[in-house]
RNA sequence: GGGCGUUUAGCUCAGUUGGUUAGAGCGUCACAUUGACAUUGUGAAGGUCAGAGGUUCAACUCCUCUAACGCCCACCA
């Protein structure tokens, strides 16, 4: 080891490596350096002091990283790297998500582009075997690229342990998560009304709906009852589902219907006759203060209709166009039968008066669409009775009794509210990508079979008969996803699940609040009876110099890897750490990455310079010279700021552990303390042995503290040290 | 209709339980500097901390109200 460093002391300088300025582009040799030593597997760290953990948030396979992931592994690699420094038995699992219905999207856009749809391929025998297959392969290469992304960005993580979403063995953790639900009767198939995406052709969840603000019409329309020889009024966005109109609601309270209530009254499309029932639903000082009662086609008539046990009749298709039972409209779809219905009704004089309308609909958050409300059978986990007690609560009282704590604390509330105002959760998705709900219904009893092992089920669990049909739908992703914490380290290595769960932060952007975290932990809670994470910290969005938030259809995103190719990882992480506290957005700025990447450098000539001086001097790093007083109190200052910074990381401030970090070595270390040390060593006195010694510590401590914020420069650095403690400074003693 | 966040130097943001002349980076200006670094150094200018009121010996920090911007939630047809 000694004869190794005095060698060095003399070769170094010769080193083409170590020339100005520092280049970045040896970043990757470094990682690779790093993944062979084994170090990222926490199997092969020396002796270890408690465990910490990290699950990725799997990215989704089905494009490339953004900024905004870029965020994610570089304030997660702190974290790791900081408690791998502290002697941690430390892992961080990677993964990727198939992101069911994303992804689907993804491909169809990309299917569109040449010319088909899915719905061509869906024609073909064996259509869904093909599309499966053909989005596999696809979401595969992504999988692959995203990896190298991640490498390129720094990430220690565990690449033996990571993990798809649609791995055989996390599918069978999903499978029996769901068979305990429904054994449990906290899941259950039932026709309800769910989001309808026309042109997805795929339920939704009520997260997945995006209201905007529309200007639509308002119609009056005049509905006979024959038995009394008056009319009565009603208001309506959607006069082409008349069709579908099986009562016309009123309050109960209104003393102007009062005596209408239990009357019939004829509606003007198809001339049906309709009761007149009194439900406290209508509110009386809207609109007319009597509603129409549509229960196929909206929400609100649903539970009126299932109140007074009225039938419903879907009009409309799962296409978007209307069906016979629209009479007149057949064929047609919402905006063409709405034109007609009013021509119709103008014509039979039924329609009072037209007012221009500002409300919310509902849309599909990826195309737009609107989102017609159909009554379908689909897989609901029970979130507002039983599973209101046994899932819900015990993940409000896991967050209230401070178990969970969540960075930033206003989120709580946030938090807190969405999950008191929760209501049953529709897993069940109209696509092919995804995991499929293992269930099989009987042709004979019609009842659900639940088979979760491999293959189909011999016969119907309820009347034995053989002949089953098998459930197309999928899940959605957020259900897989959601059991990500425990189904990820039940199936790794042997002891992960009791090493590392509960994990120790899970970190993600807050725009996932609910989508991810609030369901890891009910799931988490509900599975494993424990907690999926101690911590939540969430991130702000990244956002561009105009503070809107980046999106391919804007055409400012950003790509990480473009960005590390000019300037280096390094730089890139500092930019998006410093300024960026939990919850608030950041601003991406190419000037900022542009100063952490002169930051590099200059901690590049900052160890140039050290060792340089150290090698001139005949400094021997296994004989550190005697500190002076004054040195002392020197290298006491920088432990000083290296145990300030260390608070901020434990606290979660990351920027502000950065900045600490960033101003000492620059305006502390280099402008002060080796600008006076260098007239010292020109003068080559005796205070020069302590001098070097404490340029060659104080250069030690600040590669340590830039670390987990700057792992590649940092690394580089250490590598050219004449002595070694550690392999890695990546596994140093912080 | 509820709720949340933000408002501090030209720009982007820090400011942890209230405590002396309010900080950083970038930008601007002046000067310096060819042996660690021009991806540099020294220094300067620049803020009535959104507004109003209150609590306090003391408020950017706590309370109330107002405004602007942004976001989230919500089955009023």
């Amino acid at each position: 080891m000694h004869q190794k460093s005095i060698e060095f002391t003399y070769t170094f300088l010769m080193n083409d490596d170590f020339l100005k300025p520092y280049d970045h582009s040896k970043e990757k040799e470094i990682y690779d350096l790093w993944e062979k030593s084994g170090f990222f597997n926490p199997d092969n760290l020396e002796k270890t002091d408690g465990n910490y953990c990290i699950i990725m948030p799997p990215p989704n396979a089905n494009g490339s990283l953004h900024v905004g992931h870029a965020v994610m592994v570089a304030i997660e690699d702190i974290m790791i790297r900081y408690n791998r420094m502290k002697g941690k038995n430390t892992l961080w699992l990677p993964g990727a998500d198939h992101a069911g219905f994303e992804t689907q999207v993804v491909f169809e856009k990309k299917l569109e582009k040449e010319g088909t749809s899915r719905f061509e391929i869906l024609k073909q025998e064996g259509g869904r075997e093909i599309l499966y297959k053909k989005i596999w392969d696809f979401t595969q290469s992504n999988k692959e690229h995203m990896e190298n992304q991640v490498k390129q960005l720094g990430a220690s993580c565990d690449w033996e342990r990571e993990k798809f979403t649609l791995d055989p063995k996390i599918i069978s953790v999903v499978y029996s998560t769901f068979k305990k639900l429904y054994n449990e009767g906290l899941v259950y198939r039932a026709k309800r009304i769910v989001n309808w995406c026309v042109k997805h052709q795929t339920s939704l969840s009520d997260l997945e709906v995006s209201w905007e603000q529309r200007e639509d019409k308002l119609y009056y329309i005049k509905y006979k009852i024959p038995s009394q020889k008056r009319e009565i009024l009603i208001a309506t966005t959607r006069p082409e589902t008349i069709p579908g109109d099986v009562a016309i609601a009123v309050n109960p309270k209104d003393k102007r219907y009062k005596d209408l209530v239990g009357e019939k009254a004829i509606e003007p499309i198809t001339q049906k006759e309709i009761p007149i029932v009194g439900d406290d639903a209508v509110d009386i000082g809207f609109g007319t203060g009597a509603l129409k009662i549509t229960p196929a086609h909206d929400g609100v008539d649903f539970e009126v209709g299932k109140r007074h046990s009225l039938e419903t009749i879907a009009t409309l298709n799962l296409d978007g166009r209307f069906n016979k039972l629209s009479g007149p409209f057949e064929g047609m779809k919402v905006n063409e039968a709405r034109e007609k219905a009013v021509e119709i009704l103008q014509k039979s004089g039924s329609l009072d008066k037209i007012d221009n309308y500002s409300h919310q609909v509902g849309t599909c958050y990826k195309c737009k669409s609107v989102i017609e409300p159909m009554i379908l059978d689909q897989w609901f986990i029970d979130l507002s009775e039983k599973g209101k007690k046994e899932i819900v609560r015990p993940a409000i009282d896991s967050v209230k009794k401070g178990k969970i704590k969540i960075f930033p604390k206003f989120q709580e509330k946030i938090f807190f509210h969405w999950m008191e105002n929760i209501r049953d959760w529709n897993i069940s998705r109209q696509i092919v990508w995804g995991i499929p709900i293992p269930v099989w219904y009987c042709t004979a009893c019609g009842k659900e079979t639940v088979h979760i092992e491999k293959g189909s089920p011999k016969n119907c669990s309820a009347c034995g008969h053989t002949e089953l049909r098998k459930e197309t739908d999928v899940f959605d992703t957020w259900f897989s996803s959601g059991q990500w914490p425990f189904a990820t380290l039940q199936t790794s290595g042997e002891n992960d699940f009791k090493n590392f769960y509960p994990t120790s932060v899970m970190e993600t952007g807050y725009d996932i609040l609910f989508f991810w975290v609030a369901r890891m932990i009910m799931l988490g809670l509900y599975v494993t009876g424990k907690i999926p994470f101690e911590t939540v910290y969430l991130h702000g969005l990244v956002r561009d110099k105009d503070k809107q938030k980046m999106s391919k259809s804007k055409g400012n995103v950003v790509d990480p890897l473009g960005v590390v190719e000019q300037f280096g990882a390094d730089a890139l992480r500092m930019a998006l750490v410093v300024g960026n506290s939990p919850g608030q957005d950041v601003i991406y700025d190419e000037n900022k990455i542009k100063g952490y990447r002169n930051f590099s450098n200059k901690l590049w000539n900052i160890a140039r310079f050290v060792l340089a001086s150290a090698d001139s001097h005949g400094f021997n790093a296994d004989l550190r010279g005697q500190l002076t007083a004054e040195d002392e109190k020197l290298l006491k200052q920088c432990e000083e700021i290296k145990t300030k910074a260390s608070q901020e990381i434990e606290n979660y401030r990351f920027s502000q552990a950065a900045e600490i970090a960033y101003h000492y070595v620059w305006h502390d270390f280099a402008d002060k303390i080796i600008e006076d040390k260098k007239k010292i060593l020109a003068e080559n006195s005796d205070k020069s042995d302590s001098a070097i010694t404490l340029l060659y510590l104080i250069l030690l401590d600040s590669i340590k503290m830039l670390h987990p914020f700057m792992p590649f420069v940092t690394e580089a650095i250490y590598q050219r040290l004449p002595k070694k403690d550690k392999e890695f400074l990546m596994v140093e003693e912080w």
